[in-house]
DNA sequence: ATAACTGCAAAACATTTGCATACAG
DNA sequence: CTGTATGCAAATGTTTTGCAGTTAT
């Protein structure tokens, strides 16, 4: 779930996926490219291209909003992040190199993100598949709902 | 699915259903939202606030776009219209008092949506329900992929 | 060298808000 | 009458765009 930050090793073969990816598309390596790269590598979490853009200008990291917003297009193209669009809210990103398929479940109340994996979805999207001849790359399901438990962890914090 | 204006006597029972909960909570029975849900009601597609406006203007109905945007709120909130958010455009409402419970597949190149069922999507939620104790009121389930047919009959209309 | 990238600020876009006016109850 | 709803236009928040200047290759 938060798998903190990525192993060496893998960050490593992500990087050079990242690389190879540029390359071979003729996209220059901008150090801007790179600095939002390693950010989104090294937070876990979901975020947005805001937070992205001040977390990396906090560490003196010069990238204009611009440039975010462009890089996480690039990081998305080649599937090494995934842009989610939770209710009406701004787009809320997060690296999908070696995590586990997971949807989305939604407290209303104090909008904690919870993730839950099944294998029936697959399913689903086989037999979606099928039935209207699709190429089904990918799909988004969010539930929404309330907390029943008395005190839950998350209440107090963002409530 | 496009389940075309609603027979007479129901349409009769969404209306009462959405005077009654105007009235419980002393809100006004302007024409506005008198218009504003005719008109929802007789369409049974998706469609986005401003199409809604447009259309109305059209008519000679006079409503201003807060009005919509505003009476699209009340009738989510009595459950006569759910809201749904399809990647990041605009926002899309469906009439939805007797209409098939259904998730969504978009195609990433026409934008044509279908809609299909599964009964299994609603086991997963009660299966989520219990993990995390949770009421669940709504979820959202979208696909997004290519059609694989020659002639699909959207492609050139939209593509 | 030169085509691509960047930052900036302006534009675009959907949606919300503030306020003076209109009107349902 | 009275408070609520409306229309309008301005404000908001997010994302995109145009362009002049910068930089990777």
């Amino acid at each position: 779930m938060k798998s903190s930050p990525l192993p060496k090793e893998q960050l490593e073969v992500v990087r050079s996926r990242y690389l190879d990816y540029l390359r071979e598309r003729n996209l220059r390596q901008t150090q801007e490219r790179l600095s939002v790269f390693e950010e989104v590598y090294d937070t876990s979490d979901h975020f947005d291209a805001d937070e992205l853009f001040l977390k990396l200008k906090q560490q003196h990291v010069a990238v204009s909003r611009a440039t975010v917003y462009n890089t996480l297009e690039l990081l998305v193209d080649c599937n090494l992040v995934v842009r989610h669009q939770f209710g009406n809210k701004q787009a809320k990103y997060e690296r999908s190199y070696s995590f586990w398929q997971h949807d989305h479940l939604i407290c209303e109340e104090c909008h904690h993100l919870f993730e839950f994996c099944d294998p029936r979805i697959q399913s689903i999207r086989e037999m979606v598949a099928d039935i209207f001849q699709f190429d089904i790359s990918r799909h988004s399901l969010n539930m929404y709902g309330q907390c029943k438990r008395e005190n839950c962890e998350h209440r107090t914090q963002d409530a």
